[in-house]
DNA sequence: AATGAATGAGGATTCATTCAT
DNA sequence: CATGAATGAATCCTCATTCAT
């Protein structure tokens, strides 16, 4: 009885949060970080402003919720590709799809967060940041050594080349989540790796 | 002489902007442009908060105006080295220069100014944006299809490529800027065009 | 019932709406438009700032709001005595009545509520006020026209005569909102009235 | 010699201070008082900001001077009338033609000078104002209790008539230069006067 | 005497957060 | 639990006044 009471009010909490949570998403979205109000996302979520403060304590709470969200996200679609089984080609274009789909799927959110915000909200959700890229960079770096030394490609500065590869799968993301480039993130990927891989791959 | 008189205000009045918009430049990097205020501003500039106001009309006049200077500079630095003269491979090393060399100078102010400010704003600098960066697409496409044609570069999807090149280089730039990444830029960015180069070349 | 409920809140707001009338028009007309600040208006409402901007979106909401219905109350009670029933001497008295009454009720808001603010909104206001005092002349010069006809008055320029008397009501009210003239309004019109009405009654 | 110089600089003294109430008076009547900056009046007057505080201290200075001014010339246009020599109804229409040609001569300025200004500097125009209104119904009253004791007007009360009159002229006078009323004042005087006089003459 | 750049107090408005119902 | 009225700190901007040149 208290069990499932309990776990009816555990509903009724996880309901409510994701109801402010998409509210939020969706106004930090459209308006930016500082040009959303407490209003505009209780109103978005269909409940009083009063009730957005019973499931969060206060914007920052909210933002720091959905920014882990998506970080967490991000790091399970993007790392475990190049760590994961395959070879260097197949794991570079897993990788790009998963950045690019991110992207695709996040649309801004992710970036409104890392400019806006007080300066102490701010430095931690960059530091976030700053550990999923670098985890990405580190597989990468990791990668690219081993192939090195078993000679599938030609000897490079292993950690530039993790570099490179980072930055043009998320600088391509950025563009294409901006609307300035179309087209599905699979052909996308597919040409950024085959490029980036006859770089790489010993002749 | 009454030109030398005309020119002591017009350069105390360079000074005194040279002055806030430095001041500015430095809030709105450290703090985000939400999280800059007038008074941080006029502080910053060793003036008092009136006086900021006798050279701009706003905080978002402030803003338009560090954001023009550097999308300038981001344009001149960045599409000449494509469309000038020599081979695809020192166009790539000099366009990658350009843009981290960008980068570590202007640190993330033009970051902050795309993701904050009133939707209106934003829109408006978003748009110089994109004209920067398509120009950065289209020089690189053009260029690529006629690569292809002399079959100086094996065939590929010249667009797609282009999008990867100018993709790969802001991401670099941004992981550059802050901080997860050291080095000089020019190492960086030979590194990254040697790779792309053999990644295009015809074999 | 639940017609009851909506009255509640719909009571608080009239409430709250009141108050913050009140206060202003106090503030208003001890200090003039200009003189009186948001945190006056507060103050002597007895709320916070902020709960002033719940009720009204701007000081110059508050004060169209004040002028709106002290000119409807003032059109009300100075256009149908004239418009109304009875012979020209009793017009007289209530017109007079009516003017003298309100002015001496309103004290002098209406009045600061002309001068002030900027040119736009004041135009506006005086449109407002401009067609209260038409529509007397109007409607003084209709009756005079008529009594001249059947021969109640001697022969005159009835638009003249109607601007002598609304100016004579109007300037006698400004004399007594002054505090310049004491003594009850009805004293005042009648003894205007009857000296109005022996100028202008045919002998 | 000394003299002669003294006398230049003393030129040029009242050359200024009339420049500047030329141009304050002019932004007084357009904008208002609050609506007025010191800014538009020095640009109005051809001279720069720190000019006009050579001349006079304060904003408040220069309204003072320009209301005394004003005052001084309504005050010796409206009371000789009353005071002069001749019969009641030359009296009365030679006040009228001092009051409305007064107002159709300065325009709104003396207006816009009773309702704004801080509540000291106002409540000592106020009291400047009431000054002048009390000598003419001080004069009328005066004039109007000889005129019932010779018996060359009915019976009635003087001091109450007297605000009839004085009320009537600005009330009148207001109208008109607001601009709802039109046509020469010496026409208007005429009717005025003639009708107030045919109400109090003894039949 | 004339200038106009510099100042900073003052005021309107917004919005995150609290709390009585 | 839910509400939304109330709060007041925080911020942008204006403009009267001063003062060095």
């Amino acid at each position: 009885m208290s069990a499932s009471k309990l776990k009816k009010s555990d509903v009724v909490t996880d309901f409510r949060r994701g109801q402010v949570i998409a509210a939020a998403r969706e106004r930090f979205t459209k308006h930016g970080i500082a040009g959303t109000t407490m209003d505009g996302i209780a109103q978005a979520a269909g409940v009083a402003k009063g009730t957005v403060y019973l499931y969060y304590k206060s914007k920052d709470d909210i933002f720091r919720q959905i920014l882990d969200e998506d970080l967490t996200h991000f790091h399970e679609e993007t790392v475990p590709p190049i760590t994961g089984a395959g070879d260097i080609e197949h794991k570079l274009r897993g990788y790009f799809e998963g950045v690019l789909g991110f992207f695709d799927r996040k649309k801004d959110f992710c970036e409104h967060a890392i400019f806006e915000m007080g300066t102490d909200v701010r430095k931690k959700a960059l530091q976030r940041f700053e550990v999923v890229f670098k985890a990405q960079v580190q597989a990468w770096t990791g990668l690219l050594d081993a192939a090195q030394r078993d000679g599938s490609i030609d000897p490079l500065d292993a950690r530039a080349t993790a570099v490179l590869i980072v930055g043009a799968a998320s600088g391509m993301g950025k563009q294409r989540l901006r609307g300035w480039v179309s087209g599905p993130a699979e052909a996308a990927a597919a040409q950024a790796s085959r490029t980036l891989w006859k770089g790489l791959a010993a002749r």
